[in-house]
Parts: structure tokens; sequence; C-alpha cells
RNA sequence: UCCCCGGUAGCUCAGUCGGUAGAGCAGGCGGCUGUUAACCGCCUUGUCGAUGGUUCGAGUCCGUCCCGGGGAGCCA
């Protein structure tokens, strides 16, 4: 018989001051203890991380099912009562159970440890245990906060296209978006034809939102980008996917050091809703996945985030008296042996990298007065390496059109960019912060694919 | 794409010198218990990633391929 009660969450449940009557759970099965005299569930629904000790008369009819195993799905009617033993405050003593969905023995996650290989394998059901119902509670805390921090400082939301044209930004391979015939494209001079192709020219997935949100800069004043970014590159990393989510806040009349305090300001302010917001999840991860996690974050919270030019590091490396397996000279990149060492060993902790050779970096940074650098920060991050790239945008038509010449970037596929620069341009900067890399870090999660749902990578694009 | 490591029961793993497959957990049965990933006893479970080769004999050695992980490059 199906219960009438309306349901209440766990979350509310466990939080109570009082005993309540009448009351109904529903959730998923963790596990089952039966006895003579008396049965227990562990009943756990997602909102939050604890789970609701059910204590059933064995003489219940769902007790009896087979289906009623680790992992069904059911609902609990009756009282919400004081425990009388340890380990948990409330428990729900049963009057009625029904069986909503069942789930045998073959059920895939079981009441054990698994590695986070095997549950990427099942990641339909993954959701279900602790490590990712506290990760994808986590991902929806920092998503919101996103939205509120920005939002406080006045920064406008705006929705860049997913689809776009320019592939001309270098900052990856994209993914074709077409809808011609793979088998028999229209041909012109046995070249494909991409003007017979659903937008009349070659299109794909967006690889950044930045250069349409610098457009709304130069309208809005300061706006932001949430949303998923594409990148058909062949990484296998811990760090890459091919799909993943990018938060790009561009600002007008800002120049590189505003740029670097508003990465530094909205990282405390992620790290400290966490810490505010997603205390039991964060216990979790201290716990289970990064002993020390907490006094980390909490360090990081209050701490000043270092800075240093790229100059400097490279005297700093090579000062190190450190065997590098690649070496270090001014004018190279930072490999990631490096970029570890600076976080993690000389400053322990956050650290901007400013200032980068005018080589190594993007088409639209802008130059600095010595020619030879551009206003280009990184941050790393121990552990998980650089976190925000981002630089104040050459706003000077005439250096952006010397730039993109030496760097090969055709003027053709950005007229409208160049549009920006050629009426009414102001001094702007932004960066790009990685979601996926900031849930690594406030998790200690090592894998980008245990910080999204459904990842995807190359070769993988299961569920 | 390159380098390294791995793939054995549903899961986590062991498997010696090449000699014919093993433990824990899960599951089943029984017992016990206001229990806490309960506990105790008994029991079931295998295309040893695939394929070709060497050998009297291959989980074990060799080739190729597939999949997973780590690192590199690229980047967020």
């Amino acid at each position: 018989m199906p219960i009438a009660i309306p349901r209440s969450r766990i979350r509310d449940l466990l939080a109570r001051s009082e005993p309540l009557a009448g009351v109904c759970a529903k959730g998923w099965v963790r596990t089952v203890r039966r006895g003579k005299e008396v049965a227990f569930l562990e009943l756990n629904d997602g909102s939050c991380l604890a789970s609701l000790q059910v204590v059933a008369e064995p003489s219940l009819a769902a007790l009896a099912d087979p289906g009623l195993g680790t992992g069904a799905c059911v609902g609990v009617s009756g009282e919400l009562v004081p425990s009388p033993a340890a380990g948990q405050r409330w428990e729900l003593r049963a009057s009625a159970i029904e069986l909503l969905g069942g789930a045998d023995e073959t059920y895939p996650l079981q009441k054990k440890r698994h590695t986070l290989e095997y549950l990427r394998s099942i990641a339909h059901l993954r959701p279900r245990a602790n490590t990712f119902g506290a990760l994808f509670r986590l991902r929806s805390a920092l998503a919101f906060a996103t939205h509120r921090f920005y939002r406080e400082r006045g920064f406008v939301y705006v929705h860049t296209p997913i689809i776009t044209a320019s592939d001309c930004e270098g900052a990856g391979e994209l993914f074709r978006v077409t809808t011609l015939d793979p088998q028999q494209p229209p041909l012109e001079k046995g070249k494909v034809d991409w003007r017979e192709d659903f937008f009349a020219e070659k299109t794909g997935l967006t690889v950044s939102g930045q250069l349409e949100g610098e457009l709304c800069a130069l309208a809005l004043g300061d706006i932001y980008t949430f949303g998923p970014t594409f990148r058909a590159e062949n990484s296998n990393t811990s760090r890459h996917a091919a799909e993943f989510w990018m938060i790009e806040p561009e600002m007008a009349f800002a120049d590189l050091q505003d740029d670097c305090r508003l990465a530094e300001d909205f990282l405390r302010y992620l790290v400290t809703f966490a810490l505010d917001e997603c205390g039991d999840d964060l216990v979790f991860f201290n716990e289970r996945v990064e002993p020390g996690l907490i006094a980390r974050l909490e360090a990081l919270a209050k701490a000043e985030f270092s800075t240093m030019t790229y100059s400097e590091a490279v005297t700093r490396l090579e000062q190190s008296g450190k065997a590098f397996q690649f070496p270090v000279a001014w004018g190279g990149d930072l490999q990631s042996e490096h970029e570890r060492y600076l976080t993690e060993e000389v400053v322990k902790g956050p650290l901007f990298v400013t200032d980068y050779p005018a080589d190594l970096k993007a088409f639209y940074m802008r130059l600095n007065d010595d020619r030879k650098t551009v206003a280009a920060m990184d941050l790393l991050v121990p552990r998980v390496g650089e976190i925000i790239g981002g630089s104040q945008r050459e706003e000077r038509l005439d250096v952006l059109r010397e730039r993109m010449a030496v760097k090969g970037v055709a003027e053709e596929g950005l007229w409208w960019y160049l549009d920006s620069r050629r009426w009414g341009s102001c001094p702007h900067a932004g960066f790009g912060l990685g979601f996926e890399r900031l849930l690594m870090y406030i998790s200690g999660m090592e894998n980008i694919r245990d910080v999204i749902p459904f990842p995807r990578t190359p070769g993988s694009a299961k569920f």
C-alpha cells in the first residue's frame, strides 16, 4: 500500500531539534541489518551525506522481499525519535516500508570500498556513492557561489555561443559541427565546400567564450560567462577533459593588477563558501580523500596570494639547485615540474606568475612596454597546477594587428573583434577558471574524470 | 601522440622457477545480536583482456591489438 504522507528530506529530518510523528522519508538503501527482533536500514536520499537509520520490526512485509537489499529504493513512514544507541542522534521508527524499486545482489555498487576507476565504469550509478554525492553537492554549491559572487559585484552574466566559427583563437583543437554527409560532402576543387554547410561556413564547438565576452565587457562594463567549453585535444591526463565548464570574467577599465585581484577574491570567496556551506561534505573529503584538506582550505581563505613575474620565476628556478628534467631558460615554457616546484615548494600556496614572454602567449594579450613580454597571468596552485589563466587584453588596434601578423592569425575571421578596438576601445582584462580544476582543488580529488558527472575524454563519451 | 605500469571470481587482490586457480569482501543457507561497512559457521562463483606464437605443458615467456591508470606534450 503506497504511503500517503508527504516526503521529508533526510537533511531536514536530521536537523530537527524535536521528535516528529507521521513522517515519511524516501531514498536508497545503503545497508540492511536484519535481526530476529529488530532490523536496521541505512537510508540515503542524496540531500546530505548522512544516512537516516530506520528501525523496523522484522515482521514488516517489505523486509521479507528479496529485492530489499543494498541499492533498493524505499519509502518509509513512521516516527522520528531520538536514537537510544550511539552513532546517530535521530532514527526513524518505521510503521510501514514500501519497496519502490528493488535491487538484488547483482547491484554493482556494493557496500564496500570501490576504486575510483571502477566507479567511473559505472558512472550511471556512482552518484549514489558517498564520494560522488558529496562532490555533486559541492559542485552545485560552487556554481551557485560563482553567480552570487559576480552578482554581488555588479557583473552581468552573458551567454556566449556554444557553436562558433572563430577557430583562430588558438586555444585548442575544435570539434567540428556540421550537417554535411561525412560520406559524401559537397566538394569544390577536391576540398570540402563549407559554404554548403548549415551555417555556410566552417563551424565548431567553442573553445572559449572570451572573445565574445570582451565585446560584451566593452558595452556592459563587467561581465562573466559560465558555460561548457570543448577541446578536441588528444590529451590523456588527470587534468584534461574534452568537455569542461569554464568561468570567464571580463572587466572594462581594468589592468593586470585588477585582474589578479579579482581572481584572488573569487578563489577566496569560493573556498570560504565551501567551508561555510558544505561542511559535512568537506569533512568527508578531509577524512577519505585528502587528509588535511580543511586546514589547507582554511589557510587559503586567509592567506595572501604570492605574485612573481615570469622573469623572477625563471631566476628562482635557476637558483634552486634542483635538477629538473627539463632545463630552465628565459623564453621557454614553464614545465609542469617547474610550476609544481614554484607553487608547492617556493611559495607553498597559490602563486600568480605574470608577464610571460610574448612569444609564448596568445595574440590578444597586451604587449608590455618592454615589447618582449605580455600582461598575462597564470594562477598556479599546489597539486592541480594552472587553475586560472588570464591577461590584460591588447586594446590598441595597431599593436593588436601587429601581434596577429606575428602570430599568423588571419584578420578576416576576426574583423568583428578588431572593430571593438576600432571604435571605443579601452583597457580591459579578464581570465578563465576551469571549474573542474577548481573542484579538484577544493575537494582534493585527483582526477578530473571524478569531478564531473559524466566525463568526456579521448575515446570515451559513455553515458 | 609519446614513455611507464596494469588487466586473474560481482568487487579488492595474491598466484614462487612455466607444472593445470586462491584469499578477503559481496552473495546463499544457518546461528546470534539495539545494530553501526555488525559478528560466527558452512557453501556457491573463473572465456586468467583479445589474438597469434614458443613449449610436452602458458595466468606466468614473446609478438600484435583492445581497455584502464600514471607521467609528458597541449591547456583550464
